[in-house]
DNA sequence: CTTGTTTTTTTGACCATTCAAAACGCGAGC
DNA sequence: GCTCGCGTTTTGAATGGTCAAAAAAACAAG
């Protein structure tokens, strides 16, 4: 089989992040979902699901969905480790905003070769997670997946950490930096008001920052570690 | 315009190294030999570049061959440039070995943006050369094109300086590495025998190195400053 | 059930890029 | 000047990826 193009490793990444997505891992995700993430018309995404299926990618289900076969789901994690490293990369080494490295690695990860990522992995210390507290899998395709607490859901006045944010828009990013929002950074819920669309959070230096409902979702946290 | 496919700007890349190759810059590229560069058919390049003549990138003479217009020019020196800058990136920021880094380059060279580009031109100090000597055009497309004596040509005795490699097999430049011919590296060229195809040249703590005339004429040299 | 809406699939077409092979043009030599 | 051969162009077809729009399946609701 000849190295995937990178239209079939957008289609795995995406049918990958789709599953993730979705509470229950090993549901069917459902074309119509698949088109509208890759910017295609369904019938374009019921083509090219059932040539992936074809090569042992995918399990397709006619009028039900699509799901990654464990060699489709090796492949996804290999792609979304090459993303997510280049990330990390872009900004670490190279200085550039949290904001703008998405684009940028949306398109080298599809260039850049195997022994290029591990040399990238190695300067950068093997990280466990990108800059937005993605976790990178490792060279073989595993990673380890953990389930955080979001903005929503976490206790009220307990100290908590940001650890991940579950949303790549420039603009929102963004938002975040210029609040100090970023993976690492303390933070304690002050007050969450339903009818009001508003979560008030004390971050850095104890600036009160407030936020939507919407925008807090994708804010997951972990309690603080006592010593840090 | 949408901007240029991986495909135009190899095809503009080619013609400019090829147009570059001959003594006569201005003179046209036969067909041919345009399609063997690229590794494809003839017709396959035929078709190509009356396209690109389409799209005033190139001037195409049935039958006689092409050559670059000034926009066909200056895309072809941006694609040059951003090769370049990723060449040495490679070599100077991850380690990478001269000898690995064009194939690597030749992929990234169509996914990374310019601003990245800018990025690694200005980490590195605006540099002037590539790790194989090339000179790296500005953000406008000019470059200093500098013309230098090889091995073949330059005065025996005389100790001069390796300015510039004109081949990028990887084979070849591990040869070379192995033996500490890098630009920048000092040399006198003690003999030269035509019967023998032989020019033996001192290099590094004046080791004799002896090398065919087909290779020596890749290697380009220029008067060794007294001071350096 | 039967109807109407939504989602998915099918069909036919198109664009970019490529190849194989047939047809063509042009300069070298007679 | 005619012809041969080489390089070039044309032609016809294939591939990968896409869309628009028609057809079909699934679903929800009366």
């Amino acid at each position: 089989m000849p190295l995937p193009s990178s239209t079939v490793e957008n289609y795995l990444k995406t049918i990958y992040k789709a599953q993730a997505a979705q509470r229950d891992r090993g549901r069917l995700v459902p074309m119509g979902h698949l088109a509208q993430a890759l910017n295609v018309v369904p019938g374009t995404a019921t083509t090219m699901v059932k040539a992936l299926a074809e090569s042992g990618l995918v399990h397709y289900e006619p009028y039900a969905g699509v799901r990654l076969t464990p060699a489709g789901e090796k492949l996804a994690a290999l792609v979304l480790r090459r993303h997510r490293l280049i990330e990390l990369f872009l900004v670490k080494v190279l200085g550039m905003s949290w904001a703008e490295v998405h684009d940028e690695a949306e398109r080298l990860e599809h260039a850049a070769s195997d022994k290029l990522i591990d040399r990238i992995d190695n300067m950068l210390g093997r990280p466990a997670t990108d800059p937005h507290g993605d976790p990178i899998p490792d060279s073989s395709g595993s990673m380890v997946v953990r389930d955080y607490q979001t903005l929503l859901t976490c206790p009220l006045g307990t100290p908590v950490v940001l650890t991940r944010v579950t949303d790549q828009d420039a603009a929102f990013l963004r938002f975040l930096e210029g609040n100090s929002l970023k993976p690492g950074q303390k933070l304690r819920i002050e007050a969450r008001d339903d009818a009001a669309d508003q979560v008030v959070v004390r971050g850095k230096r104890d600036a009160k920052i407030t936020i939507g409902m919407r925008a807090a979702a994708k804010l997951q946290v972990a309690p603080a570690e006592p010593g840090g």
